[in-house]
DNA sequence: CTGCAGGCCGGCG
DNA sequence: CGCCGGCCTGCA
């Protein structure tokens, strides 16, 4: 069991970072807390004034690991205070959704989390994960439970389509099947497409079946460090033409995001896709 | 019983 | 090209 305390936290909200739809692997405690399972291990975070308690079985430096999954070198007061400037929609969504920040995921789980997602509900894409983790992953005990970690490519590759379907994945077992192939056999190299460019990075993704305009964006903002993706959705779709351009077409929105959000446009979705989710 | 949920794919005009 | 129906499954 590895400890660690997080000190001065501002723009650090558990309920928000946790409920805003970027992550499906954490649940919440009756004290408050949250326990998840991240690639290195599991995690429980509890909160209190400016100051988060993590306690955490897992393998690696537990500071950085935090670090980095809670993205604590961003300034997210400085980031809202741009995207703040003469614009009266964004104030209210972000004085909603302040606590809100991007997780640093894995970008193997995003991938295949994201491809799972697609015309899902959120209760049933977390029990397919929960489903997949258990038959292919790692068991790790934490406080007298049992979790189990998310396979790596390799472990995953030992399912065929028919496991997969058993596990509730529906009709993006051929998606999964063929992506985790992909991955194993070396024809896509994540790690390569971090490094690339927004538009590269996507169009790359794109290339893995099941994976369109909106998984890719949700992997690259989710998993690759890319505050400048834009994922629509169907909820994005209505708040950004209801408050700032009368088009639902995708491709017009992610340009009219890009110009409008700048680099910030992936945070910028996060604050107005959980307003209008919430509201 | 339909309709639909954090899309994607493939076929057609 | 852009548009649209179909797709696993579960829940309203």
């Amino acid at each position: 069991m590895k400890k660690f305390t997080i000190n001065n936290l501002k723009n650090f909200e558990l309920d928000h970072i946790f409920e805003c739809g970027q992550c499906f692997r954490w649940k919440k405690q009756n004290d408050g807390s949250y326990i998840g399972v991240i690639k290195q291990g599991v995690i429980k975070i509890s909160k209190d004034n400016d100051c988060a308690q993590i306690c955490a079985e897992l393998s690696g430096d537990i500071e950085e690991i935090c670090k980095e999954y809670f993205d604590l070198e961003t300034d997210y007061k400085n980031i809202q205070t741009i995207l703040c400037k003469d614009d009266e929609n964004m104030k209210k969504a972000i004085e909603y959704g302040q606590g809100i920040r991007i997780l640093n995921q894995d970008m193997w789980e995003m991938l295949i989390s994201f491809i799972i997602s697609a015309a899902n509900n959120i209760p049933r894409i977390s029990k397919t994960i929960e489903n997949i983790s258990k038959e292919y992953g790692k068991k790790i005990e934490f406080e007298g439970n049992t979790f189990y970690l998310f396979p790596t490519p390799e472990e995953l590759s030992k399912a065929t389509k028919e496991d997969l379907r058993k596990l509730n994945l529906g009709f993006r077992d051929k998606y999964v099947f063929e992506a985790t192939q992909k991955v194993v056999n070396g024809e896509i190299n994540l790690d390569k497409i971090e490094k690339m460019p927004l538009n590269d990075a996507k169009k790359e993704l794109m290339k893995i079946p099941g994976v369109g305009a909106k998984v890719a964006d949700c992997i690259l903002l989710f998993s690759m460090k890319k505050k400048e993706a834009f994922p629509v959705d169907t909820w994005i779709k209505k708040v950004m033409n209801e408050l700032y351009l009368d088009s639902t077409n995708i491709t017009k929105i992610n340009e009219y995001a890009s110009k409008r959000f700048g680099m910030y446009a992936g945070i910028a979705q996060q604050y107005l896709f959980y307003y209008k989710r919430e509201n």
